[in-house]
DNA sequence: TGAAGGATGTAATAACATAACAATTCTACA
DNA sequence: TGTAGAATTGTTATGTTATTACATCCTTCA
């Protein structure tokens, strides 16, 4: 099996992104329309966490102009589909890096100097939970400096 | 150290919030001001996690009512002090159990039924931070059904 | 006392999200 | 192929959450 670099250029993890949607798609019957499609283009294509009306200003050019609800629908069918998550406490969107399954909660690390999010897989098994309590999702976003703002200070 | 039991009367419970909240302001310096205080009542004698909004309706009785960055203000105020935390999925704010540091994350199971939070302390060590990146904040929510309500099915 | 800083009051508006219903497009299958 | 039913999208309106900007008042302390 081939592996490509970790890094590699935006256009080609933008690429890499579109073409995962359109593999989960396949495998569960739905269907990644045009619009869901440039929705989640706009959001793998973004620096960083993105806001829904950014969205929305961006699909707002010439007339038909998109309202509220279509981006908001496309969000929620992405975030069923665990194409992208919803960043909490930024009220914002950023693309799944795909390093889990659909029902797992991903952990993300978000640098509040670059704005970068890095996303690594939440261990299933809770440390701690109370007596009894039956986990069925996770939210769970750190934030702080990454490396590279650390040393750059 | 003496240690009091985990389950309290409302009653206490309430009143000890208070006190804390006493104790936390003297040390740091701050005022627990008429509005604060009552705030953090309203919060605190709350049923699970509350709406900013909801509190302005308990805050708007007789004219002189408050507006919202009034009570944004008394939130944010409470939240620097570590006395509330907000509860980012839902919008909402929880009194805090001070079984932690000011400083320290808590890690909250929210029971989607009854609507009852249990927070717990966050251990600090994060298992597995992307290289070099240092945390300042952690949101940590776990959403499922608590002990009880299991059963209860 | 009176200047400085902190806290609150007030009006307006910004930012985020959903409800309700209409129109259209797709899919399955007779 | 035609058409019923389901899924998707369009549209209007509104609901909900939060902040900006500035005025006023209160407290402290030189």
């Amino acid at each position: 099996m081939i592996m490509f670099p970790i890094v590699m250029s935006d256009s080609h993890a933008y690429a890499e992104t579109i073409a995962h949607a359109e593999r989960v798609c396949a495998d569960r019957g739905e269907r990644l329309t045009p619009l869901r499609r440039h929705v989640l283009e706009l959001v793998a294509r973004s620096d960083g966490p993105v806001k829904a009306y950014d969205l929305l200003d961006q699909l707002k050019t010439g007339p038909g102009a998109a309202k509220p609800p279509t981006v908001y629908r496309a969000l929620d069918f992405l975030m069923r589909l665990g194409l992208i998550h919803r960043v909490e406490a930024l009220k914002s969107f950023i693309a799944c890096a795909h390093g889990h399954g659909h029902e797992e909660s991903a952990e993300l690390y978000i640098c509040e100097s670059c704005g970068r999010v890095d996303e690594q897989d939440h261990p299933d098994a809770d440390p701690s939970p109370p007596s009894g309590f039956a986990v069925s999702r996770s939210v769970i976003e750190h934030y702080g400096q990454c490396g590279d703002c650390v040393n750059d200070r």
